[in-house]
DNA sequence: AAGTATTATCGTAATATTGCGATATTAAAA
DNA sequence: TTTTAATATCGCAATATTACGATAATACTT
């Protein structure tokens, strides 16, 4: 085990929770937000600003992309990573349906 | 290594992460909507509608428990989970502070 | 062309997560 | 009180994640 049980689980299912889960780390979290202040877009000023090594700084922007919030573009011997505004918001709509399903009341809870 | 540098981190990055982690696989989702739609609410009906073993179900509740999303009261010998609206909508606003931000757009990659 | 700077990838160690059987705990029912 | 039912916890195996040094790949500079 170990390995989640993708297969009994709705596509919607796990495409959102594989969302949620690639913000679910702090050096991500901290990128994103470098990146939209523009304190820093290039993955070695991120090194220098966050306090991890280059492979790993490397690494947490590759699962970033991977979910397609943000995106590089090579500018010289750097690479420009940018938060892509479509997928930002499509990612927050996503976020918002799932939060605004009404919640049914006749729970024993209550 | 395998552990998060937590402490090079803000206490803000860390608690956002933290909700988005717990909300990061498919059987936590899949928990929240049927107890949202109240199809069911209680463990052991869980562990019918989905595929997953009583003790795995047991350990993604008391995941949701401790982000607070959910709670537990006790119903006789069974305990009936509920969505913790406060929270519910609490952990939305969070998420969407997160996604408000404005981004910056003397981008590089523009 | 050789050197330099930047980023990606590989390999690996440490830790975390997922999943489950077995067992403990708790509370109703007989 | 014994039995039964429901949930939580323990212990473990398999896999995933996090982090980093070393190295490869890429592209500018001299």
């Amino acid at each position: 085990m170990g390995i989640t049980k993708s297969e009994i689980f709705t596509a919607e299912q796990n495409k959102l929770a594989s969302l949620f889960k690639a913000l679910g780390h702090p050096a991500r979290i901290a990128i994103l937000q470098y990146i939209i202040n523009q304190k820093a877009c290039i993955c070695n000023d991120l090194v220098d600003e966050l306090g991890l090594a280059q492979a790993t700084i490397s690494q947490h922007l590759k699962e970033l992309k991977n979910i397609g919030i943000i995106q590089g573009t090579i500018e010289g011997k750097s690479v420009c990573y940018c938060i892509d505004e479509k997928l930002w918001k499509q990612i927050q709509e996503e976020f918002n349906v799932f939060f605004n399903q009404e919640v049914i009341v006749t729970s024993c809870c209550s």
